[in-house]
RNA sequence: GUCCCGGUAGCUCAGCAGGAUAGAGCAUCGGAUUCCUAAUCCGAAGGUCGUGGGUUCGAAUCCCGCCCGGGACACCA
């Protein structure tokens, strides 16, 4: 709709034009203060100018009324219009909201170390991965979901030493003297358990076995996120292992050297980042010949380059911003445009429990697990929280009250105005099909009013995948679905005369909440 | 010290490519059910938009300084 009015707009305004939706819906359902940028290269006064625009456009038949007020011009669209892409909608479930965007895009997210299970925080970086990715597809992108396994390197080595060390202590009831380092948790000591049954537990007898057990530990940890990832609907594409990448090092560094990237200082090769904004120079290879962290990350990026899609969206933790300007300075030196590459960082996320806030961290074992919450709360309600805070803010809240299932949640809000609408259905004996073809004629202003809010899905979508903003949808389906109860409290549908009409306003307005909480991941309950 | 995020109602947060009287949810108080699910709705109360300057016809929104809170600043991943 959005895009309609522009493009008649564009018409007769050569210039870009701000269209927003004014506060008070009975101003109209569109507005621009385009007058008050013109006033001055006319050097006529914005009411002036609002005046004449105003009249060019109230002979278009999309419009109901086009009206200057105080130098704004508030655009009303007819009934007609409205009812049209109503119709249109119904008919095509799967092409509401949809869009032909012709872009190729590599969406990296979670990417967690296999050395523990999903915690909150990596929840975080998970829904709105997901949900990216799933509104993405439907504007039209080609999106691949990728998970990136940090499957070398020490912490796999910690892990299996955690794990050795559990055994010898709770299995082989040996006394055990805990480095400064290592993985904590119940998950360990149940791992050390499995081991056993496993290996036999003359596993925990020679330290020498240990990398034979990082190594088994570490598929079962993935299989375990995979797992934990699948409860909230989560599934990846292609999952790309640090280990494998590590043999192609040596051209990597080669490409690197011809670039002039990198030189040798005492014994190290240090990346030259600060050319590019870095704060320092960084190590790649240390003293002893072993590429250091973000050498995998360069060639994990050199390859995703190479595979030649036209976007690159990471969402990392905020812990890496830092990060962001030596990968972007390896990508130049590599020959790729880094610009391609667009870093989301999802901030922290604070629980509170008894209203202490407590930190999370997976070495300290403290955290609380993702399965927990997703047990506690539901998968639905999970989502929904965290897609309703934008990423690059710190999200607090209390576990308490995500447990609580009224309507301080809103996806329960939500859902039940999806329900209602069924419910009357069912009351009326009728089926969506058989009001798609009432025509929306002469219906009140209120009614006319959660029509077009029920009609605003596609550009909240498209605004919000744009931003990157996931939260504008979220906003939205609350809103309507505030509306919609509103309404609802208002009229009586059933047994009144202008009860199909109702219904086909209904059906809108459930159209849009279904087709919203399925970008979101979350299936609309038709009954609760 | 440098960098990032934030500071808007009692709480959690929207709004921020400048624009019409600053919004929502929760909490508080008051009200609505002979009728399609009250898991709902209506109303009241509640704000120097951290602070001081600047730009502008117009600033919560843009620019600069300062204050406060959180986080990051490895040859660890």
């Amino acid at each position: 709709m959005r895009k309609k009015v522009l493009q008649i707009l564009a018409k007769h305004i050569d210039k870009p034009i701000v269209l927003e939706k004014p506060k008070d819906r009975s101003f109209g359902h569109y507005a621009t203060p385009i007058a008050f940028s013109l006033a001055k290269e006319l050097r006529k006064s914005p009411m002036i100018i609002a005046d004449e625009l105003a009249n060019i456009f109230k002979g278009e038949e999309i419009f109901e009324n086009v009206e200057a007020v105080k130098g704004y011009i508030n655009f009303k669209l007819s009934e007609n219009f409205l009812d049209e892409y109503a119709t249109w909608a119904l008919k095509n479930e799967e092409k509401f909201g949809a869009d032909f965007k012709d872009e190729n895009i590599l969406l990296e997210f979670v990417s967690a170390n296999p050395t523990g299970p999903l915690h909150i925080g990596h929840a975080r970086g998970a829904v709105i991965g997901d949900a990216l990715s799933r509104i993405g597809k439907h504007l039209g992108y080609t999106i691949t979901k990728e998970y990136y396994i940090n499957d070398a390197g020490n912490q796999i080595y910690l892990l299996g030493l955690s794990i050795y060390l559990a055994g010898r202590e709770k299995i082989l009831k040996l006394e055990t003297k805990w480095p400064q380092e290592y993985y904590r948790g119940e998950y360990i000591i149940e791992l050390a358990k499995e081991a056993a049954n496993y290996f036999g537990s003359e596993i925990f007898v020679d330290e020498a076995f240990i990398p034979k057990l990082s190594t088994w530990a570490k598929e079962k940890m993935m299989e375990l996120i995979k797992a934990d990832l699948k409860r909230v609907g989560i599934e990846f594409d292609t999952f790309i292992s640090e280990k494998e990448l590590q043999e192609k090092w040596p051209k990597v560094l080669e490409i690197l050297e011809k670039a002039g990237a990198v030189y040798h200082k005492d014994g190290k090769v240090w990346l030259k980042s600060t050319q590019f904004g870095d704060e320092k120079d960084r190590v790649v290879v240390r003293e002893d010949g072993r590429p250091t962290y973000l050498a995998g990350d360069i060639i994990y990026h050199y390859e995703k380059f190479k595979r030649g899609y036209d976007r690159y969206i990471n969402i990392w933790g905020a812990d890496h911003h830092g990060y962001i300007a030596r990968v972007k300075a390896a990508i130049r030196f590599l020959g790729y445009d880094a610009d391609k590459l667009e870093i989301i960082l999802a901030q922290m996320v604070s629980l509170l429990k008894g209203g202490e806030p407590y930190k999370m961290s997976k070495r300290a074992g403290n955290f609380i697990l993702m399965s927990d919450v997703v047990e506690d709360i539901g998968a639905d309600a999970l989502r929904f929280m965290f897609l309703s805070k934008k990423a690059d803010t710190h999200l607090e809240f209390d576990v308490d009250l995500l447990k609580k299932e009224d309507s301080s949640n809103p996806v329960y809000y939500i859902n039940y105005a999806h329900a209602r609408v069924n419910s009357i259905f069912e009351k009326a004996g009728k089926n969506f099909e058989d009001v798609y073809d009432v025509e929306l004629k002469d219906i009140k202003e209120d009614a006319k009013n959660l029509l077009f809010i029920s009609l605003l899905l596609p550009e909240v979508i498209e605004d919000a995948f744009e931003k990157r903003e996931l939260q504008k949808v979220t906003d939205y389906l609350k809103v309507l679905a505030s509306e919609f109860h509103r309404f609802y409290n208002e009229h009586k549908v059933i047994g009144s005369q202008e009860e199909d009409k109702l219904l086909k306003l209904f059906s809108v307005t459930a159209l849009s909440i279904r087709v919203g909480l399925r970008l979101l991941g979350i299936e609309a309950k038709k009954r609760m």
